[in-house]
DNA sequence: TCAGAATCTTACAAAATTGTAAGACAAAAG
DNA sequence: CTTTTGTCTTACAATTTTGTAAGATTCTGA
């Protein structure tokens, strides 16, 4: 299922990879040099890019940074040798790997699929017990099934969520609630949204599992 | 700034290792085996872990996937050859990058900043022209300044910041923000919403730059 | 045990969100 | 040009969110 773009201009190792990627089940795209992939890569929005450093109309860090320009797609270079300035040079550049010459097939797969699932997974979830964030939707499960919470109800979640285990004061729950806006909220607020919260998200709100007080300090969510 | 565990029982290597990562800026914490590595590992939450596959008292791939049921930090292996199955078996433990022994310590520099680079910027910002969501704050920046948006506003926007460049029909984007509660709304509502975003993301809102119509098939965020 | 402090709970108005309806407007087709 | 279709805009009530206040409860230390 996912595309790849193999830009490459050596014929015969392109032909050979192609052939190979297709086995995988992957669709592959070819370009023989540095205009033509960037040319493929507008059209196809490659899940993944496979870049030789040594093309014959440009070196392949300058393909690299131009894909940065408008993409976060992972980059795997192909290095003609284990060449360490290389290597750095293509990190700092933004590519997500490298691989060199001559490569097994079988490692290029895994590193392909390891920056693919590194890539996709970047819509994680924030776990803490039965509750759930899904911050690349904006919504929030708890026991499978979604349940609403209001803007500042669901910010306030995503600092707990996003800090598990860590002791949170009031001042910076505050802080991060409301500062934005200069707005002085009362002292007693933050207690009220906590309530507010726990009503939703915990099974027996007046016993919390999940958001802890911490007398005289603030609050903190606990894995379990 | 970063902390890094090194989970190593080759004692000489583990030394210099120390010695040059802490010279490049890194805090070190050191052990010699599997049992005191994972007990580091709870008392540090380190930024990043490097593993040796062959540790005296049991393989690193099981301290590996231990440390995957709590984190996910990001782990390098040390291998002691570049034996395929090694790297095959380590990405699908859940490793983040591997280096075979005898590295370069430059090399293994640009690996650690590699994954860390990667795993901090999990914290992705999504952009389109002057309007910046931060999914990890649930908040909307317009040219540097927040803007509110409702929680069904934001998710809206969400949806289209997921999906620049790409044609989100009516029926995507109502299946999307009411399917979950079986709700019906009415055929008016999205363009009720659509208009509510674009009067407070768009400088303009009478002519839209970033949320397009495309007329009987639907809107697109356009990336400039 | 008691007093003081911290946190929780409830109740309340002001403000914002949500969904709908009705009409205005704009683009495409006849 | 006129009609039709699709989208935009405005206005409106029901509901929800938001912040505050006042009192209840719980915890801690003397």
């Amino acid at each position: 299922m996912p595309e790849i773009l193999l830009i490459e201009d050596d014929k015969t190792l392109a032909k050979n990879l192609v052939r190979y990627l297709q086995t995988e089940g992957y669709t592959v795209h070819t370009a023989d040099g540095q205009k033509k992939g960037l040319q493929l890569f507008g059209t196809y929005h490659p899940d993944c890019v496979l870049l030789d450093v040594s093309l014959s109309d440009g070196n392949g860090f300058s393909v690299c940074s131009a894909i940065r320009q408008s993409s976060d797609v992972p980059v795997i270079f192909l290095t003609a040798s284990a060449d360490e300035n290389c290597t750095v040079a293509g990190f700092e550049m933004g590519a997500d790997d490298y691989i060199s010459k001559p490569f097994r097939p079988r490692e290029l797969i895994a590193r392909i699929q390891n920056v693919l699932r590194r890539h996709t997974s970047a819509t994680k979830l924030l776990r803490c017990q039965n509750v759930i964030i899904d911050p690349s939707r904006g919504v929030v499960l708890k026991n499978e099934n979604e349940i609403f919470l209001s803007a500042l109800e669901y910010r306030l979640l995503l600092i707990f969520f996003t800090n598990v285990g860590k002791l949170l004061t009031r001042e910076q729950l505050a802080d991060e609630l409301w500062t934005f806006s200069g707005e002085f909220v009362g002292d007693n607020t933050l207690n009220v949204y906590m309530k507010r919260l726990r009503d939703k998200i915990e099974d027996d709100p007046q016993n919390p599992s999940i958001l802890k007080t911490v007398r005289g300090m603030g609050y903190k969510a606990v894995q379990s």
